[in-house]
DNA sequence: CCCCGGCCTCAAGAACGCGTAAAAGCCGGG
DNA sequence: CCCGGCTTTTACGCGTTCTTGAGGCCGGGG
């Protein structure tokens, strides 16, 4: 049975969670602040980790690299829907997803199972993604579309590579431009948008309303099989 | 049985990784430093060796430089998140895998058997590739053409000997400077220039539009059969 | 309602990497 | 010592890729 990990200091939430995830076959446990969170999550080796940003004794960035520390357990972030810088910051500590507050139970059910998916597959290794239009291949560095190759330049193939690396999760700006550009070039976003124009333009079959390539407004991208 | 050399200063990750591979029946060695790792592995001949990139004496691609000056045991590499660099320069240096840390006990075990299973197989490996056009005996190091042998110079087959054993795969230029011409010539890549128009004369049917010798600007060569 | 921030698109010049040729340097054998 | 084969170096034209700036669109907040 996959075991979750709620952890939020608003009791009606943590209710609400422990009502719908045990409904659906899950295994849940609790926690009210980050520290009893860390213990549990050492305690009871979670699969997936539901975590509120806004905890009382310890601020929610310190408690992804609390577990990140140790393990690689996919966490989904809570937050509130202002603080978005926060979740950016927690996005580039480690965290998985984010799911903004108020949120619908069906969303955060869909992000969990993604999630959970997302890890067995890693785990497994698989040096080839495929998505409905186009596929990419790791291990050779290459992008086929139509059974037809799709030539990448150098910094198209990095955005490409890192994002296939991590399929479906949210990759912040910071992230990306850190690895393809360097660490001067963090503040570039421009940089960005002008590429994923570019890889649109390339790979999706629509490149005004790409399936594959996601932005996150203010957040980063996202790489949707 | 399979033994493993794991090397690491942090005692809790050396301990853990020792439980784990013990109850899976690999006989286990360890060590601290790059010093004491470069002579248990002179000593051991592990079969594959799990490799801390923040040693405290030497550098970890030096450490990564010294196993390879004589011998071709896989090397799995462990880092940290952040240093994205690092990583190119381990696998550029002859690592030949990567796991970030944190890192899941399964995955490690994964890309363990992974490595291992390469090596045999390429121990055995088949020793000759095949093209439309010529074909490469890896075994006696030589090339035909219209059964009739094609004559390379010493340099000329370093960089075929490379490619053909990596078919279809992406070789990155530091790779092919590295292995043929050594560490310090890692930024020549004029030199390659010259030499794939000079295979490309000696191998391919119109040397103006090569079939099998590609260039990928910007990230290196590729053997397509 | 307007303003503003973030995003998408387009285009043009600069910078870069590639292929090619040919000269210069090196080295061992005759 | 000279010669031939191999490697290294230099030079240049060319196409591609990267960078940068400008303009337009959209949605949220004041």
């Amino acid at each position: 049975m996959t075991s979750v990990l709620v952890v939020d200091d608003e009791p009606q939430i943590v209710r609400a969670l422990r009502i719908n995830l045990s409904a659906r076959g899950y295994d849940v446990m609790t926690a009210y602040d980050g520290k009893s969170a860390l213990g549990v999550a050492v305690e009871g080796k979670p699969d997936v980790v539901v975590l509120d940003l806004g905890l009382p004794d310890i601020d929610g960035v310190d408690v992804i690299a609390g577990l990140r520390g140790w393990s690689t357990i996919p966490i989904i972030v809570l937050s509130a829907r202002t603080d978005s810088s926060a979740k950016v910051e927690a996005l580039d500590a480690g965290a998985d997803d984010y799911v903004t507050k108020p949120f619908g139970m069906d969303e955060l059910l869909a992000r969990l199972r993604a999630a959970v998916r997302r890890n067995l597959a890693r785990e497994a290794g698989d040096p080839v993604v495929e998505t409905s239009s186009f596929v990419v291949d790791l291990a050779v560095k290459k992008v086929r579309r139509d059974g037809h190759e799709v030539h990448l330049t150098p910094t198209e193939w990095g955005l490409v590579e890192i994002l296939a690396r991590n399929p479906g999760r949210l990759v912040s700006q910071k992230q990306l431009l850190q690895e393809v550009w360097g660490p001067m070039h963090v503040n570039e976003s421009q940089y960005l948008r002008v590429y994923f124009a570019q890889l649109r333009r390339k790979l999706e079959d629509d490149p005004a309303h790409p399936r594959h390539l996601i932005t996150e407004p203010g957040m980063g991208y996202r790489f949707e099989m």
